[in-house]
DNA sequence: TGGATAAATAGAAATGATTTCTATTTATAC
DNA sequence: GTATAAATAGAAATCATTTCTATTTATCCA
């Protein structure tokens, strides 16, 4: 998916098509791993010397809402994003523990466990969310 | 499960049983819905005055390490936690979005998304956390 | 049962991630 | 080009979380 997609899809949310935006955009297509504000901030000083790291949470949680970053807990109990393929369809994302690469797995079986839910504790199944980690091919 | 097996559970992990610890796991045996530090440490204050919020966090980490508490993400963006019924085996649990009650649920098929993820990716699947949320057969 | 020992805790303090706020700038629609 | 609402900078506040040290306590063992 390239740059051109995903300012659709800013567009489809009635989100400005903003240079930051791009440029946090286009951090995440750079590097496949997932990042947090900071280290974002870190990234893009040089290019972008006025950004502030409001801007960066902001902008953070407004791609993610649009289906553009997909949102993580990493080790130290705080949150990392990372470039989400297809936001159309649902599916779920692999993260390597070690490099932090972030890889698309465009497969769900989650209806299995979904109807179980609805049958046994007689609740509506809303949402569910799926993280998977492990050693990429390159780190196993 | 009743307090003496979490006492178990607590001797198994080398963890001594205090009466700080035995008083977190009774609060979320009494209610059954996850909770965050600073609310565990407001329901416990009148009975532990001295009780302070640096041990609440100790002790989440620590019960949670044990198997004994489960992990997951409010939408505040904090971490919650709750109550896990049965440490020894693999499950998941569903979190009411309106009353966030836990229930456990008792099954898990993940093995054919992990088989797909190691075939497709050549990777090494290590673990998933699936969070699962709705609405719980009172609140629906 | 009582002392030894390491683990657990209180309490104060520091840290630092995250959010809020207001004035200014900018993308977009017309 | 101009109007308008959205987006941003920058400073500041907030507050969740962690760190640190002295003290207390659960557990082990004689």
């Amino acid at each position: 998916m390239g740059m051109e997609t995903y300012i659709q899809v800013l567009k489809n949310n009635r989100l400005k098509v903003t240079p930051r935006r791009k440029a946090i955009i286009g951090v995440f297509m750079k590097h496949g791993v997932r990042m947090g504000p900071y280290e974002l901030y870190e990234k893009l000083k040089r290019k972008l010397p006025k950004l502030g790291l409001p801007t960066v949470y902001r902008i953070l949680e407004e791609l993610k809402d649009a289906g553009i970053l997909v949102q993580s807990l990493a080790e130290d109990r705080r949150l990392r994003y990372a470039l989400c393929a297809c936001p159309d369809e649902h599916h779920h994302h692999f993260t390597c523990r070690k490099c932090k690469k972030v890889e698309e797995v465009e497969f769900c079986n989650f209806n299995g466990l979904s109807s179980f839910i609805e049958k046994n504790l007689n609740a509506k199944v809303e949402s569910h969310n799926l993280q998977i980690e492990g050693l990429c091919a390159r780190c196993r």
